[in-house]
DNA sequence: GGACCCATGTAAATAGTTACATGATTCT
DNA sequence: AGAATCATGTAACTATTTACATGGGTCC
């Protein structure tokens, strides 16, 4: 039975090895935007892949007080991790703490919510500079390539910051209508 | 130290009094859309926001065995509750099982994975609907009522699953050009 | 009579975050 | 000398899910 941080872990041994520390920082950076996890959850789930044949490790030369273990990824792992991608996903809870509080705007006073909003904005509309820096070093890549993975993902998160880059401006928008004293407009455009 | 949890209740509370019940099926139908909880989290929570002087209840009849407490904002709730609304929300970590299944889509046969892919599409496409059946009732309410609290974030929702069924679109059509025996192509057009 | 909704709780388990602990190397 | 990065682990706590438990009313 494994679970869904052990998936996010396959799905990188399955493009090569790396030691826990390096699961770890994928698991900040490029994955992390869709899926995370601390250092202190990856080492436990890195052993009970090891003892499901899911993965293997072989000790490494390193720095540090500890043996540094590079990890693997087994031929039934790798099994798993396939079988798994085509199953179709559980419907997911999703939580949003920005949407919870839109819920709840219609209490405040909308020259408040509109500032919190275009911080919301700014944040959101750096995240998509981001991403779409780098689209621009690469080429779409085919669909058997492990870089088409980082590449659907990172579309996929174009797509996302740009609705939710829209849903703010029109949020902003109608908060500015109510308010009597105009609050500044937002001036990037980088949508 | 209310939760987020905590807030998402005292936003249902802000609008109407209920019972842990009608919290309940409500942070499954129209607040469950950006975040859930099962009863088991909820009735404890309401305990501890009653010890913490956020909402207070009233015993009123009904079926079943137990007594049916029917709970209600408090001013200091409400303060609370108003205050948070405009807190910049702390980084969330984003999950989503499907990105993390495209991450590892190049392991699979294309036609597999596309077959997923189309599945995804119809859950998605049938959410919009849904959706956008809900808004053709009702016109654009003024910020300060609380169904525009419904409204944005059904926005919201309406904007992601358009931005969602792009992404799965995009996807299907990699996947099958990918394909010798091409799959077929997703028939509806509620976008 | 059985299924389903109303209604409220507790217990146990899993998932995830924060804090504790240690120590080498490299950069400023 | 102090901070940051490399590197691996455990402990304690919080959040969330699943399962247990009870029982009335309504619809078919």
């Amino acid at each position: 039975m494994t679970s869904t941080l052990g998936y996010a872990i396959l799905g990188l041994l399955a493009r090569e090895p790396r030691t826990g520390y390096e699961v770890s920082r994928a698991l900040d950076h490029p994955v992390g935007y869709f899926w995370t996890a601390r250092h202190s959850q990856i080492y436990p789930e890195l052993a009970r892949l090891e003892t499901s044949g899911m993965v293997r490790h072989r000790v490494v030369a390193g720095p540090g007080p500890r043996a540094n273990k590079r990890y693997s990824l087994t031929a039934k792992g790798r099994r798993e991790l396939r079988s798994w991608v085509t199953t179709p996903p559980a419907p997911e809870p999703s939580r949003s703490e920005l949407l919870l509080r839109a819920y709840s705007i219609w209490l405040v006073d909308p020259g408040a919510a509109a500032t919190m909003i275009r911080g919301e904005r700014e944040k959101h509309a750096a995240q998509l500079a981001g991403y779409l820096k780098m689209t621009k070093s690469v080429d779409e890549p085919s669909v058997d390539s492990p870089r088409f993975g980082n590449y659907a993902t990172l579309r996929a998160g174009i797509g996302y910051e740009r609705h939710v880059l829209r849903w703010l401006d029109w949020l902003h928008d109608r908060l500015c209508e109510a308010t009597p004293e105009p609050a500044a407009a937002p001036e990037s455009e980088t949508t």
